[in-house]
DNA sequence: CAGTGAGCGAGCTTCCGCTTGACTT
């Protein structure tokens, strides 16, 4: 039995350390925290003065039993968590938990997993900080205040089963609030004007140089008439100017910045990134992959200078140490790097190639030397006016980490104007025109979230750790604050005008704008929530409440403050906001007036009704009045939403269902339902085609439908049996399957359907597949 | 599968951060 066993997070980080220290040392993982409050209420008592009740987690269980019969066997108990807050917290609660002797435990920390850090750390061993557990100890139960103390409310305000917290509630701020802007943006346009000068290129040879004017027009008609100036005007260099420039390469990546890189440059989602960097991190390719610090350890350092001295010579090497910039990071890991630099490349899946390269590349580069530029921009002037056209030319002198790396913006369209060489042209030098084109732009809406944006904007903000970048998003989603989709954009016509030849021309193009790709948007829910938590809990949703309380807590981890105290502080007025806001709000349903009908001039609203978004014609009447008239409800339809929906869109969604006429003496209507467009006739469902629409199909329309359907059908049967008439043999959409008690059974493949007996049929009935499990949709 | 829009009011929901598997398709 080993004399010394050493607990660290994390099993991985167990398999490695206990290499490096040899036989008398066994090394175990706690799995993170151990302890948490209660989950069945507070966990705290209030009124003692916040104290907390802890409990061994219940996946948490085994591990505390076999680490407590493992420290008793032990001469030495190091715990080695991490150098954090929530690492402090975990040794104390293991102290606490393992019940632990103060004589024979230990406290060592490491920020890099090499032999030397490790065998200096067990030199250095210091005793547990209460102060930083106790810091601990109050974000903890703060957490627990604000998210069971405001959840509730939102049960009985708006909706059963919401959540509101310090992290989550601020996430999805973010996301209305770009919302909103968007909604309310209107583009504005003007016309940009380019010109295509015919110059020779070195070897003689004709080449075209593309020059922008300094200005932009605001209406169709000063662009025309600037043309119309250009018609016979000429076009001289006025001086050529060439500025040295440099780039320099990004930090090496950081949970965040890998998430972003990896969403932009792989499209992998945040969560994708954090699973294959995990893999990665486990078979000790990479180091840990939760981390908010950009540092690199001296071995990593120089590994990276050696490895770039070899593959592309000492110019290329520069030594550099970042420094983090992001609010709150507490810095207990190395950032994320290749274990072994050396390592170009690794096998495993393609995935984890993948990632492994973009962190070996990004590692690298940031041990390379700035990349040297040269600008060049060439001012040309217009006989007939003072306007100028500039054209600008970037060449790269020296590559230096852009040989490697370069990190990717998220509107890279904006700026890829590269590596452009512009042909020789000299001061004086009278250029021929080609064309001039004004073509009409408009301005660009904010752009939406993606799962990456909104990690970077939460970090920016010091709002969420690494270890709840990716829960946050999935959090979120699955509350039906947000959704992440693709949104189809819209068509619109700009205007060009082309002077060529001396003509000017001018022509209507369409251009496709506003499609987004896997981006995040608020729900319907989302937006009422947020707008109620803003009202009544403005101090919880303000963007700087987390810092304001990181504040307090390191005041806390200095010692300087009782942990209870800052509690005290912030309970006091937030309980108050809570109880005042149970008595005063009313309930939250988004409503909204649309305008008024019409036809019977009775008020439309649009609001959150108990079964999704719906619109409401006439009020609410009294409950006690028998005689009032009730209102007249239509759900919205998918793509409509509270915050948009239109008087005119609400007007259509109460002629639905449309009574077409009769057929075979039963009626047919019109609507639409969960599934789409359809008609109904003798309790019979036909799905309305792309082609048609529930509010303009003809009775004969109708019909024809209904008669393909019945066609359909009757083809889609292949056998039936007189003695069964609830087996029927069907022909679906994936081949022949049999049809038994409104339960389908798959036929075995190389059967002739048609050929199949009943008693072949019951056969596979009684073989057939064990009934499915349903799996449970979290919403 | 294509509806509903109110109600007895049981018993339930919920936070953030630290770690991995154990699940299913």
């Amino acid at each position: 039995m080993a004399d010394n066993l050493v607990i660290v997070e994390s099993p991985a980080k167990a398999k490695t350390i206990e290499k490096f220290l040899g036989k008398d040392y066994l090394v175990k993982s706690s799995f993170g925290h151990i302890r948490d409050l209660e989950k069945k209420g507070f966990g705290v008592d209030i009124e003692n003065n916040f104290k907390p009740s802890y409990a061994v987690s219940s996946d948490k269980k085994n591990v505390v039993k076999e680490l407590k019969s493992l420290s008793k066997e032990a001469k030495t108990v190091w715990i080695a968590s991490d150098e954090d807050r929530e690492g402090e917290a975990i040794a104390w609660h293991l102290f606490e938990a393992l019940n632990l002797d103060e004589n024979k435990t230990k406290r060592i920390v490491f920020h890099e997993i090499t032999k030397s850090a490790i065998q200096d750390a067990i030199t250095h061993p210091r005793k547990i900080d209460k102060n930083l557990v106790d810091a601990q100890q109050a974000r903890r139960v703060l957490d627990r205040l604000v998210g069971f103390e405001i959840s509730p409310v939102l049960w009985k305000k708006v909706k059963p089963q919401l959540s509101a917290g310090r992290v989550q509630s601020v996430a999805v701020r973010l996301i209305v609030e770009r919302e909103r802007e968007i909604i309310n943006f209107t583009a504005s346009s003007n016309y940009r004007v380019n010109a295509i000068f015919m110059v020779k290129d070195k070897d003689g040879k004709n080449t075209s140089l593309k020059a922008e004017l300094n200005k932009r027009f605001k209406s169709h008609d000063e662009a025309l008439a600037f043309l119309e100036k250009c018609k016979d005007a000429s076009y001289q260099v006025n001086d050529v100017v060439k500025k040295p420039g440099k780039r320099s390469p990004a930090a090496p990546f950081t949970t965040s910045t890998l998430q972003q890189e990896a969403s932009r440059k792989l499209g992998f989602s945040v969560a994708q990134t954090m699973s294959v960097a995990q893999r990665l991190y486990e078979a000790g390719k990479i180091t840990y992959m939760r981390t908010d610090s950009v540092n690199l350890s001296s071995l990593a350092i120089n590994t990276a200078k050696s490895k770039i001295n070899e593959a592309y010579g000492e110019k290329y090497s520069k030594t550099r140490q970042f420094k983090t910039s992001s609010k709150g990071a507490q810095e207990a890991h190395e950032a994320i790097r290749p274990t072994y630099i050396e390592n170009e490349t690794v096998k495993g899946k393609n995935q984890e190639q993948k990632l492994y390269e973009l962190i070996w590349k990004r590692t690298i580069a940031s041990q390379m030397s700035e990349a040297q530029l040269e600008k060049t921009t060439v001012n040309i002037g217009i006989s007939k006016t003072d306007e100028k056209f500039v054209a600008t030319g970037e060449i790269i002198k020296f590559d230096g980490f852009l040989k490697v790396y370069l990190e990717s913006t998220d509107d890279d369209e904006e700026n890829k104007n590269g590596d452009v060489l512009l042909p020789p042209i000299h001061e004086n030098d009278i250029l021929d025109l080609d064309k001039i084109d004004a073509i009409q732009r408009f301005s660009k809406r904010p752009p939406r979230y993606t799962e990456a944006s909104l990690v970077k904007k939460l970090e920016e903000q010091g709002i969420g750790r690494p270890s709840t970048y990716a829960p946050i998003i999935t959090t979120i989603q699955n509350r039906g604050y947000v959704v992440k989709e693709d949104r189809p954009g819209a068509e619109r016509e700009f205007m060009t005008i082309t002077l060529k030849s001396g003509n000017i021309e001018e022509q209507k193009e369409k251009e496709n704008y506003g499609y987004e790709k896997n981006k995040l948007f608020p729900t319907d829910i989302g937006m009422v929530v947020n707008d109620f938590l803003m009202k009544y809990f403005d101090t919880i949703m303000d963007y700087n409440f987390t810092a304001k309380v990181e504040e307090r807590f390191d005041i806390i981890a200095e010692g300087k403050e009782e942990w209870e105290k800052m509690l005290q502080d912030f309970y006091k007025p937030f309980h108050k906001q809570v109880e005042e806001t149970l008595e005063v709000s009313e309930k939250a349903n988004g409503e909204r007036k649309l305008g008024d009908d019409p036809k019977t001039g009775k008020p439309i609203f649009a609001k959150i009704g108990r079964f999704g978004p719906m619109v409401q014609l006439g009020e609410t009447g009294d409950a006690d009045d028998e005689e009032a008239e009730k209102p007249k409800f239509a759900s919205m339809q998918a793509g409509m939403r509270l915050e948009t929906i239109t008087l005119d869109q609400a007007i259509d969604l109460f002629k639905l269902p449309r009574e077409l006429g009769e057929y075979e003496d039963k009626k047919v209507t019109a609507a639409i339902g969960r599934f789409g467009p359809y008609v109904r006739h003798d309790n019979k469902f036909v799905s309305i085609g792309k082609d048609n629409d529930p509010f303009t199909i003809t009775l004969d329309q109708a019909i024809e439908l209904i008669e393909e359907k019945r066609e359909k059908d009757r083809k889609a049967i292949i056998n039936t049996f007189d003695e069964e008439p609830d087996l029927r043999v069907l022909n679906g959409r994936w081949g022949p399957y049999i049809s038994y008690k409104k339960k389908n059974y798959k036929i075995p493949k190389e059967t002739d359907a048609e050929k199949l007996s009943l008693e072949d049929c019951r056969e596979i009935i009684e073989k057939g597949p064990a009934p499915r499990k349903k799996t449970r949709k979290k919403k």
